[in-house]
DNA sequence: GCGACAG
DNA sequence: ATCTTGTCGC
């Protein structure tokens, strides 16, 4: 019952292994290097959205959006099942193929309105195996991604200790963020004040194509509140354009006496 | 040894 | 990831 999973994630680590040898950690476009990101017209979103007993059907959304605007160019959102289980450090064999899938459905429907840069729901760099989700994403697409997570993954001694949360409450304003560095120094990612009424910090690294320091100040333009506009309008917009299995009742409040 | 562990 | 309910403040 348990067994299984111990090959498939030998091959896992391995897979990316490979994979991640083609990571490219530097500002590759134009824009990439201008002060106000000039040239910069469109930035993507993905995410996957699910319902709360399955864990295996789940709706797949990629949405386009302007730059600096935000307004919405494109928004696509498909019901999908996934092959591959959850494993924290493993994201990628799970969520990358339906995401790709909608990236290429947009590469053949409106070209034209492929993103210059792809923001993910979860780490890049900032992984067990420096091979997080955003890269996974990133190699396969060959598109520049920006990973985004929500909540602090446990890397090689960055841990959410009492030094962690004395950082955090040192972030006075919204674009202010500490590196995130492991027990041999090196810095896989940044915690980003993304907004200004949010304390919680969203945790940001290099997914490909890009480099940590552009990747942060991106996504801090990028954030009306706390979660980037992309991925935050990926999340949202799956209601609505998703088959949910059931419409929304009303239920009994039981707990009301009468 | 045990638990922690993006979505 | 997803569920739930109220509460607080601008």
């Amino acid at each position: 019952m348990a067994a299984p999973e111990a090959e498939l994630v030998l091959k896992w680590e391995r897979e990316q292994a490979r994979l991640r040898e083609s990571v490219k950690e530097e500002d590759t476009e134009d824009w990439q290097r201008s002060p106000d990101f000039s040239g910069l017209k469109r930035v993507g979103g993905v995410d996957l959205s699910f319902i709360k007993g399955d864990d295996i059907n789940a709706c797949a959304h990629l949405v386009v959006l302007t730059y600096p605007h935000m307004k919405v160019l494109y928004e696509d959102c498909k019901m999908v099942t996934l092959n591959a289980p959850y494993v924290a450090g493993f994201l990628g064999f799970r969520e990358a193929p339906p995401l790709l899938q909608a990236l290429e459905k947009l590469k053949n429907v409106q070209p034209n309105l492929m993103p210059q840069v792809l923001f993910v729901d979860g780490n890049g760099l900032f992984h067990y195996r420096e091979f997080g989700l955003a890269c996974h994403l990133g190699v396969l697409s060959d598109l520049p991604c920006v990973g985004v997570a929500k909540n602090l993954l446990h890397v090689e001694g960055v841990v959410r200790s009492e030094e962690h949360q004395s950082q955090i409450n040192a972030l006075q304003k919204s674009g202010d963020s500490f590196p995130l560095a492991t027990t041999s120094g090196r810095v896989l990612g940044k915690a980003l004040r993304s907004s200004h009424s949010s304390i919680k910090p969203v945790y940001v690294s290099v997914g490909h194509r890009i480099t940590l320091d552009t990747a942060v100040r991106l996504t801090h333009t990028c954030c009306l509140y706390r979660v980037p506009e992309p991925i935050r309008q990926s999340v949202s917009k799956s209601e609505g354009h998703c088959s949910h299995p059931d419409p929304v009742r009303i239920q009994p409040r039981w707990w009301i006496s009468t």
